[in-house]
DNA sequence: ACAAAAGTGTTGATAATACACCCATGT
DNA sequence: ACATGGGTGTATTATCAACACTTTTGT
């Protein structure tokens, strides 16, 4: 195949051999103490009743990133929210009106970023993981792996600490994991590995208005975290 | 939105708003004690010269694994590889005919399994990793990405085994973890290791013709791991 | 005998786990 | 005083890293 073929076989199937494409957005949500996700209601049959992942068409002119911020934003207002993909997903049958693939991305935010009762008419609700309603399309599939992404991340980088107050206990930390994780951490050992990470200061503050011994305050050492990473350091808890 | 409304509307958007759709294929191959990669020769200006990995545009009626497979049985003949699909592409100017998003897998494969000098016309070739040519596109920058696929899987799962003869000695794997991983590893921490998987079955045999004391030969326990993986058991190397 | 790779054990450091009691505060 | 969660230490075990010599074969 000389070089004119290829530019002219290559722009036919340009042309010809389209897809449509859009990302789906799982949003995880942390408050209560408990792990939500923002699901939308689905108004496409034969899924009409059923909730949704938050997702678009990619425009002609974007990344697929910025369409995982745009979906974001659309629904939430929400902006600057860090989106990290994590499949595409394109089996013949997944979409009612024909062949649409999609680009999974997830983030996790506080759930009171965004308040889903204030919101405009745009039918979007938190849901407990615990207690999901039936999902459209492959959802469902595309959920567990960005939950199991979201899991294997919490452990590595500390998109934990944001989802607390900016001054946090070392329970209430401690209590995101478990709830995250799906697991029961032990206490001491715990507090033992997360201060020999070296990113938590302690503050001078403690708890107030509580009824037991106060709990002293840590923040995350932000700037410490940044110059490990760029030496190449890795945290696993 | 309505029911009605929203069928057409995204009906409208199926049409529309679509968008050239690839696989790209990242074949690592193992032989000669090195990592390599099978490369195709683009004739597509203005990356003429330069080297692409194995790629093609969707068909409308297949999944994206389908596709992956396809691309590589074009290429190479080669039938039942496992592909893993690791990332998505789909930044604005990174194709120069227009828009096309790329899904990227890679896989991993004895180079004697295809052997590039006897292939037909195509122009598919084994690079060594370490002497790579410049790549056309972003294929650099995915690449790199299922590069570091490849390596956490490595640690995690047996797909080293099937790239050595199926009775091998401890010295032939150990080498190829240190080729793939690029790292040198003890002799008797790795033995160490390795046995206390007890993923290996130690044959009769030992190498023959070698000038030098033989090497015990061992073969993968193929149906200890699947019954390990059955019951949720991992291993990490 | 020599070259060349196979094979083998120990030690010390570090990390993971399991586990129980006292402390400070509000009511 | 009591209920509540905060905070602490130790012993055990498992894991990892570092390290050097003897063995078996072909030439």
């Amino acid at each position: 195949m000389n070089e004119s073929t290829a530019i002219r076989t290559t722009r036919a199937a340009i042309q010809e051999l389209r897809v449509a494409f859009t990302v789906d957005c799982v949003i995880f949500g942390y408050g209560e103490e408990k792990l939500k996700i923002l699901l939308v209601e689905c108004n496409l049959p034969p899924y009409i009743g059923k909730w949704s992942l938050l997702g678009d068409f990619i425009r002609n002119d974007e990344d697929l990133d910025h369409a995982a911020d745009r979906v974001l934003k659309h629904y939430t207002r929400l902006d600057s929210i860090h989106m990290e993909q994590v499949g595409t997903y394109g089996a013949k049958g997944r979409h009612p009106l024909g062949r649409v693939v999609t680009a999974a991305y997830y983030s996790l935010m506080k759930v009171k970023n965004f308040e889903d009762t204030v919101s405009d008419s745009l039918q979007v609700k938190w849901f407990d993981l615990e207690l999901l309603p039936e999902l459209a399309f492959d959802h469902g599939v595309i959920l567990a792996s960005c939950y199991s992404r979201l899991q294997k991340r919490l452990r590595s980088r500390p998109i934990g600490f944001g989802l607390l107050p900016q001054k946090f206990t070392l329970s209430q930390l401690r209590k995101l994991y478990e709830v995250v994780l799906g697991i029961e951490l032990d206490k001491r050992n715990f507090r033992r590995k997360l201060k020999s990470l070296n990113l938590l200061i302690k503050t001078e503050t403690v708890q107030a208005d509580v009824a037991h011994r106060p709990a002293v305050l840590y923040s995350f050492n932000h700037d410490l975290y940044e110059q490990q990473m760029s030496e190449g350091l890795h945290f696993e808890i």
